[in-house]
DNA sequence: ATCTAACAGTTAGATATCTAATTATAGCGG
DNA sequence: CCGCTATAATTAGATATCTAACTGTTAGAT
């Protein structure tokens, strides 16, 4: 698999990223959710009165995919959106009981699977690794 | 966007892999190709009589998936698919002229992104960022 | 020789994502 | 006020991916 002097850098990392994503993703349907759900949710939670173009932005998604998860969301009755009264244009988005219960549910297994993830990696190579991954970012103009 | 102790690791990665990915589909695009087409293509140029089954593991990908890709390349006249006369259940898949025109073209592309990607970065740091990749598969699972 | 289990690939249908176009609302310049 | 431009969200349609079910082929057991 390669006619390269040395392995690319971007096909370990999108390889890497696959695997720990779908092994994320199985430990969350585990749990009774999905990892968009998970994001969502979270997003949610971290930001009092976000809009939707802010909460797409934290994830990393575009706003048409957002809506495309709310909706299914608000149909499950995880979270309300309403009219933000100030600014008609704007959706606000809340949490409701459920949404808060598998919120916490999601985040135990989150912490979970964190360490499970993290095993055999000191904080200091931990922090080297963030910061390779914040210089491939701005190598490839991403922020 | 952290009711964590820590920042996940694992966010972290898929962040920056996604953008990542974005950059060099970018790049691929143009070229005149996309990601899975450049996957398919190198896959299958980097074994000898692969059947489709390997080629979809080298990628990374199931075999369904595999097959849809593999339709509209063969439709774009990329390659070929034909039986394999020792196992008839086996296809072979080859490239056309016009696919090794595009691979070539696309594996340019790849070489200008990898450089980008890793301008700033020793070879050394390089091989402790792949050895915690590395470490990362392996503590969920994945090989 | 036939039957059955395993294997290679395709098909069908679901989910997640994107971009472009559309709808509704807001705010500003004249 | 009116109309233009910008902003927030949704809708529509495309692409990439997955899993499960199906089709065809092979090989081994009796």
């Amino acid at each position: 698999m390669t006619p390269f002097e040395r392995p690319p850098v971007g096909m370990n990392l999108g390889r890497t990223a696959k695997l720990v994503a779908q092994a994320f993703d199985a430990a969350l349907v585990e749990a009774g959710g999905t990892l968009p759900v998970w994001l969502t949710l979270l997003s949610v939670k971290s930001s009092k009165q976000a809009n939707q173009r802010e909460l797409a932005g934290m994830i990393g998604i575009q706003g048409a995919t957002l809506t495309h998860h709310l909706n299914a969301m608000e149909t499950q009755g995880l979270l309300t959106r309403r009219r933000d009264p100030v600014n008609r244009r704007v959706h606000l988005v809340e949490l409701t009981e459920a949404g808060e219960a598998l919120f916490e549910t999601l985040r135990q297994a989150a912490l979970v699977f964190d360490k499970r993830l993290r095993a055999g990696l000191s904080d200091e190579r931990l922090k080297e690794f963030a910061d390779m991954l914040a210089l491939l970012r701005a190598n490839v103009g991403g922020m």
